[in-house]
DNA sequence: CTGTTAGCGCATTCAC
DNA sequence: GTGAATGCGCTAACAG
């Protein structure tokens, strides 16, 4: 079955150096054999067996990610797409490596199945403790940020802290005057932006000249979690007339969760999200769009680049979040909404 | 930097045999011995080569999965979910190549990048030609196959004929007589499930002595597409009172679109689309449930076991679709809805 | 239970 | 331009 390269030495009538070299398109060899060898190879259907080939070289073709949080959602599989694109384009496989609950956070971490498994690594929209930061330093090959930014390190990240602002005054500009913020959680060590976002809108409020009373800030902990969430919201001192979501995900869980108890936007409120999920667009939502494609790119761009043994120009790269002002935001109705 | 065998050994007192022992935990080496390789590689922070160890055993460790279509969307993005999990379990790394368009296509048939590169291969809700399939088998690697049946080769799949009938009876059940089925592009080999879900549903509705004035197929043709479509469910002789969509990306895609027109589900028609994807709770949409996640668990699992040279009792499992409803489905309104 | 020996399949010197 | 050696770092078979 798998053949070896004597055998296509010997059907093409060279040497296995010769092979070796002509396989890999050499210009050491002469085209008549460089043919030859290669018509051998298709019709023994051999390839060269990448686990030698590593072993000798010492390149092993691939770069690993290692994703926060599952696979599925929306953020992290459009990140992979990016990184994939790149990363097939400079002839490198994708390995990836998921952490979702503790058990295989710890796991990762005490096995390191990365390790000299791959050219380079990713970690993307993790955050890392400093005792992990260290064992991954210690990996002996390069690492790349996606979202977190290490001194020192290579990343790329997006400026939260100013989308975050650009958002919040673009509501202010609407003429809103009393907000909520509802974020995700940020325990565990699991969340990146999250804690930077919500900066960004209290600065910027603050710099709005509003206080405390002003606004509020919820948590909001999962799928199930949106009515409570707007219970809540309803059961405050006043109802703000602006809701910016950390998050779409949030934002998208939010939106039934308010029709159902009869505020439309934005007619009696406007919700505004973060990220500019696929989805945000087919429901008119109003967002802060973060460029995770592109930034895939950038990342996995960086990771060729010293898994290459380079050192690229700028190893820190950040991306701007914009306002895509969509349906659910406008300006607040004067009155309080009539449904209450 | 990256250490090797002899250091630890040398480090532990031992031979780099007993280090490559020990390092397995190898039940031929005394647990003191063990205990002190351990120790020693660690503090040489030493790992194993991965190729090296490839070489030697003949086992790369590694998993590969072939995706049709891109990485991010819902059902792709679950199932590497599923899949991830067992092979984690089983100490495989997942490995990632996807087909998008011709391009991808070709040059993952020409190069075939998994070959010699992999334990086994799966292939994932991808129609394949035969002579890919042929080529895959002259792969020297087991190919366990998602929701693509063929013969002689494991796999897992979705009854979709019998989750498509299952659909149209219980809309039949609500009274329903005139159907609309929306479908989306099945040209270009990119499909699986839709034709058969197709046939379930002209199966059922002929079952029920309906003829083909009492409904019509339509093509779905992307996101922007939602409003065609509308359209042309408006213009034809009669509206129906049920859409039946293929996906639930398709159905998810129509929901915001109808509602546009002043259509209320279920009022003025019912929706029933297909797979349960995530956002389809959210959204009250009835549905037929894919179980993809465990599907995965199971391709994985067949994958797992073929790579370990075992072959599995059963390498043809089929799972089953069942039935969700949810808000979107109900009784036809008996006049035409008020808004025409 | 441990050490010695011999490859695994390729890439790369170095000669020619 | 090509072939003959050597070694990449580990595992496995064989002794002991």
């Amino acid at each position: 079955m798998a053949s070896s390269m004597e055998d296509v030495a010997a059907r093409a009538g060279v040497s296995v150096s010769t092979v070796s070299r002509a396989l890999r398109d050499s210009p050491l060899v002469s085209e008549a054999t460089r043919l030859r060898v290669h018509a051998a190879a298709e019709e023994l259907s051999f390839a060269v067996s990448r686990a030698a080939s590593s072993l000798a070289t010492g390149r092993l073709g691939r770069v690993a990610v290692l994703v926060g949080g599952h696979l599925g959602p929306w953020f992290n599989g459009t990140m992979l797409d990016g990184m994939y694109e790149q990363l097939r384009a400079a002839n490198l496989d994708l390995l990836v490596y998921r952490i979702t609950d503790l058990a295989e956070r710890q796991a990762f971490f005490e096995r390191l199945p990365a390790r000299r498994n791959a050219d380079a690594l990713i970690v993307a929209s993790f955050a890392l403790t400093a005792a992990e930061h260290e064992r991954l330093e210690a990996l002996g090959m390069p690492v790349v940020y996606l979202n977190q930014e290490r001194p020192g390190a290579p990343s790329v990240s997006i400026d939260d802290i100013a989308g975050a602002r650009a958002g919040t005054r673009y509501l202010l500009n609407l003429g809103h005057r009393r907000f909520a913020f509802v974020h995700g959680r940020h325990e565990e060590g699991f969340a990146w932006s999250a804690t930077r976002r919500v900066h960004g809108f209290t600065a910027e409020v603050a710099a709005a000249g509003l206080t405390a009373a002003d606004y509020q800030t919820l948590a909001f902990h999962g799928e199930t979690d949106a009515d409570a969430v707007v219970a809540q919201l309803l059961s405050g001192q006043e109802l703000p007339t602006a809701v910016f979501a950390e998050s779409d995900e949030i934002a998208l869980a939010l939106l039934p969760a308010l029709r159902r108890v009869g505020l439309g936007m934005p007619e009696d409120l406007s919700l505004l999200g973060f990220d500019d999920h696929e989805m945000a667009a087919r429901f008119g939502l109003s967002t802060i769009a973060q460029p995770v494609f592109q930034m895939a790119r950038k990342t996995a761009g960086l990771a060729i680049a010293l898994a290459d043994g380079g050192s690229p120009e700028q190893t820190r790269i950040q991306v701007e979040a914009r306002l895509v002002p969509r349906l659910t935001t406008g300006p607040p109705r004067s009155p309080l909404p009539s449904a209450l």
